[in-house]
DNA sequence: TACAACATACCGACTAGTTGGTATGTATTT
DNA sequence: AAATACATACCAACTAGTCGGTATGTTGTA
């Protein structure tokens, strides 16, 4: 593939971007190719000329999205806590900073998707699942860590059974939101999820089982 | 309104019925008007004789999932538990061990719809909202009891709230079922649920404000 | 009881517009 | 020259919704 100029953003990312927004607010299924190449600014010819289909599309913008959160969560501040336990409930923090405003603007692209598609549309879905489950395993080394360093083995729940129900918790805020809670609905799920945390670690581990 | 013969279902309740599996699978935007006619084993033109619109119907249809499900929990055993504190946690069993076979089969109805709708869909998306929260509010009672009984006041958080987060947990694990963690993933989430409850209410209240 | 007047429930062909996708063109870069 | 990166024009299938019509009531009245 020969470079383009590299300073200027080609069809295929206007694409890539307009995507994250508009199947965000509008869902999937109702959102057009015409849709999106009005919003990106470029014709129908450019989005055939890089997507097989809208599918394929929608698969690439998983990704997309998977790329552009990642980098927002690995460049973030609480990774310089010293305790895990404090980069664990530091990410939990910078999540709920991350929500204000319109609804459309903090909930989660591939959650949204993968409730259309996982029937119809297995790649989407394998797509989306890739996003939400390889998201979750960025936080299992921290909560390992700091299961270990506390002796919580035993408890009957594992660092990556946790690290996907901050996801599920994640994922059910924005469903509240979006049902007419506002963010206010979806702050307080995250705090609920904090306080969790916080008491699992406080807890005794399992007294019958051995650590 | 004239009574049928009261045993043979209308187009109407055929209608109803079909729009809960077929919307539950392929969402809103997907299913057509004929994909419903057809599920439904009904034409157009009944369609449009019981129903102003396609939107019209997924209202009417957020309801009947309200009633539907409804009974559902309302003959359920775990009433009959004397501590509410039991009450509460018998739900969360309830809730789990409704979790199995397809996807489809155990998904939230109003929580797939809402994703799509709650902003193209002002309507579709309040009738989802009543739903969620309306049964969200079907646990407030059992669960200010239970606090009452413990002196529980001044965690923080109240009866109301945990009422939702329950639902966003159950509305998460959905999600995270259809991303490809299968019913396991979802009864997963339902066991974090209620061991937070569990140690909710194993924690003392919070120290320095009066109860 | 008989008949007119009206209402409900439903049918299926039809339409105007939208959909995802294609075919073919042109400008720019290597 | 040749590939890339777009643009324009177009199509067949599908979309929600309409409309004229029928079959089966129910209700009022003489």
């Amino acid at each position: 593939m020969p470079r383009p100029p590299a300073g200027t953003p080609n069809a295929r990312d206007k694409l890539l971007d307009a995507a994250l927004s508009v199947i965000r607010a509008k869902g999937y299924s109702a959102t057009s190719v015409d849709d999106l190449c009005a919003a990106a600014g470029v014709t129908k010819g450019a989005f055939f000329h890089h997507f097989r289909s809208k599918e394929a599309l929608a698969v690439v913008a998983a990704d997309h999205w998977s790329e552009t959160t990642g980098g927002l969560f690995a460049s973030a501040a609480y990774h310089r806590q010293t305790d895990p336990l404090d980069r664990v409930l530091g990410y939990v923090d910078f999540r709920r900073s991350l929500i204000a405003g319109e609804v459309c603007e903090f909930t989660c692209l591939v959650g949204t998707m993968v409730q259309e598609a996982y029937d119809a549309h297995p790649d989407i879905a394998a797509a989306c699942g890739r996003s939400i489950f390889g998201h979750a395993r960025t936080l299992e080394a921290d909560i390992a860590e700091a299961m270990e360093r506390r002796g919580m083995a035993g408890g009957g729940w594992t660092a990556a059974g946790l690290a996907r129900h901050t996801q599920a918790v994640l994922q059910g805020a924005f469903i509240l939101a979006k049902a007419g809670g506002g963010p206010d609905a979806a702050v307080e799920q995250i705090d609920h999820l904090k306080r969790y945390i916080t008491l699992l670690f406080e807890a005794r581990p399992g007294e019958g089982l051995p650590s």
